[in-house]
DNA sequence: TTGTAAGCGTTATCAG
DNA sequence: CTGATAACGCTTACAA
């Protein structure tokens, strides 16, 4: 095991000076063209790389930027990270990932280990506890200390940094007059508990649809699932809930989900009751991720162009970073999102 | 826009020096107990953390390992992940996720800008562009350099470091005898190109079946998917595959898959043919993911019990990086895999 | 009990 | 053209 050599070692073994080292592995013309290349020749031979962390402390800039994403396993967010990973690369930053996995405490842990030094920036979603607990001191000092903050997707009002989100009334509402217009007359819903930002507008914008067609709000069609089920519970409440709305309202013939696998698990259900999707029901789903594409019949779907969110997010905070913007100019940006048609709908 | 504040700055504001600070924040006995404790107080006060990239540089160690993913999406990196993160959070190591999207040069690329002192070890899973050159250089130069890799999952026997594994060759052996002890005669395999280990092992396992059940095998049956191929070119190679297939074999009557999209692909394919799965056709895919789950009907799975490995390898790692391990003592660790039945088998 | 100084690996400044 | 020195923030012998 050949630990890296270091300038000083190489130093040594030419019999020059560190600095005469340096300047010249930068290619400084201070340096005469001999030397140069005799010490660029032998710094190759024996593979020197630069010490990061001691251009780090140096610079006091570690070019990387770090994304906090609450669940590591999903579609959007993976569209998400590509779209920074891209912007950054390009930029010659470089992205680390970290998991608060939804929970308060580790997205607080997670930020405290990077924001000394490790990282120049975040890009994050807001955890659901923390959102549930609204503690949002973290992200309040991170910013205060001079490290910048770019929320996505998930963001919170009290907190001023630069953001990027979905219209997500917007896309709420297409997909409810999609529904309305091939002739759905009765559209349940499934959204999140009142905490999470996301459900809450989506929830507004079928809302909105409803009101603008002049179609009687009903709360009953309305189903929260609770956050704090597992998946196997997720599907008992649903199918149940489902199965009492039948029986108040048998001619059900719409469906949105605020998410994937709450719409999946709504398809399920109907297909276990052999209803025609999309004959006697029309489905829609919120996702950009696999479940509904590979369902069958595949699921209609608003999508949410992660690339771009990640794209916009990673600009917002180089730009910031690097000074092209103002420090305490904070925007936010809002990114449309898209009906993909597929076999669910009319 | 506060910055963190320093020792230094802590020392000059109490006319002390720095190393009394120093010492009196890790509580040290030599330092008068009045002066530490109002050095402690002050520096609660100012929100004091030590800068870790100065902490890094001086210990020469950074208490964090780093994770090198193919792709983010996946289900069972997720799992691995979080096995990763709990034996490592327990043992107070960082975590760190990079991905290498399958790319070559992004696995160099990443291994590089970390290798230099951003963190202690390696825990990654070869990207299949890497498997597909054999270019293995960056993995034996890592390791020379003193900074040790776990290979998990997918793995390349020319690099001799810590490994593990999934009996791929067992699991795919266990599905097939499931398949022909339900009474399927004829079951076809999905399977990529040969160069990915992981679907050569598990296509060995699918022979070995046969074998001692004494069926002859028939390459026809075994459909390689190009790994170039986008999610929509896959579909219609193996709806095609499986069309021409079935002119030949109209009693095909099994199908594995090595991977959840190649067989939830095939699942719909029968779906669309009207054949009953599980009457007419059983359906076995290699997944830890969502779609075998949520599939309707949903899908048998050869489960990999990512959480296991993944803390498997952060123990292999971490014993290393802390001497418990000797350096030059390479162990392989093989997890079973486990069938999960589902709706699509009898 | 407290302070000084060296060192981790690098670069910028200034002097030779 | 080359080299010594200081600095980034921290810890730790060793002095005082």
């Amino acid at each position: 095991m050949k630990k890296n050599v270091t300038l000083k070692q190489i130093a040594k073994e030419l019999g020059v000076s560190v600095s005469t080292v340096s300047k010249s592995l930068r290619d400084n013309e201070e340096i005469g063209l001999e030397t140069r290349q005799k010490i660029q020749a032998f710094a190759k031979m024996y593979n020197y790389k630069p010490n990061s962390i001691a251009l780090n402390l140096r610079n006091k800039s570690t070019n990387s930027i770090a994304i906090i994403l609450p669940q590591i396993v999903n579609h959007f967010f993976t569209n998400v990270v590509q779209g920074i990973e891209s912007e950054a690369n390009r930029r010659n930053y470089n992205v680390i990932i970290a998991v608060s996995n939804d929970s308060f405490e580790k997205e607080v842990l997670n930020m405290e280990t990077l924001v000394n030094g490790s990282i120049d920036g975040f890009i994050l979603s807001v955890a659901k506890e923390t959102m549930k607990r609204g503690d949002y001191h973290h992200f309040n000092e991170t910013i205060s200390q001079g490290v910048p903050i770019v929320m996505f997707d998930r963001e919170v009002q009290e907190v001023n940094c630069d953001k990027v989100v979905i219209d997500d009334v917007q896309g709420a509402k297409e997909a409810t007059q999609k529904l309305l217009k091939t002739g759905c007359k009765r559209i349940v819903f499934i959204t999140t508990e009142d905490f999470v930002s996301v459900g809450n507008l989506r929830l507004k914008g079928y809302k909105e649809a409803l009101i603008e067609s002049q179609i009687e709000i009903d709360d009953a069609l309305i189903i929260k699932v609770k956050d704090q089920f597992s998946s196997d519970e997720i599907e008992k409440f649903i199918f149940q809930e489902l199965e009492k709305l039948i029986q108040i309202y048998p001619d059900v013939d719409g469906l949105i989900g605020v998410n994937e696998f709450y719409t999946i698990t709504a398809a399920n259900y109907f297909k276990k009751k052999g209803s025609k999707i999309p004959g006697e029901v029309s489905i829609i789903a919120f996702s950009d991720g696999d479940l509904p594409k590979y369902s069958y019949p595949s699921l209609t779907a608003v999508r949410q162009h992660g690339r771009e969110m990640g794209e916009a997010a990673a600009k917002l905070l180089l730009d910031k970073l690097e000074g092209i913007t103002p420090e305490e100019e904070y925007q936010t940006i809002v990114i449309e999102t898209e009906l993909k048609e597929r076999e669910s709908t009319k």
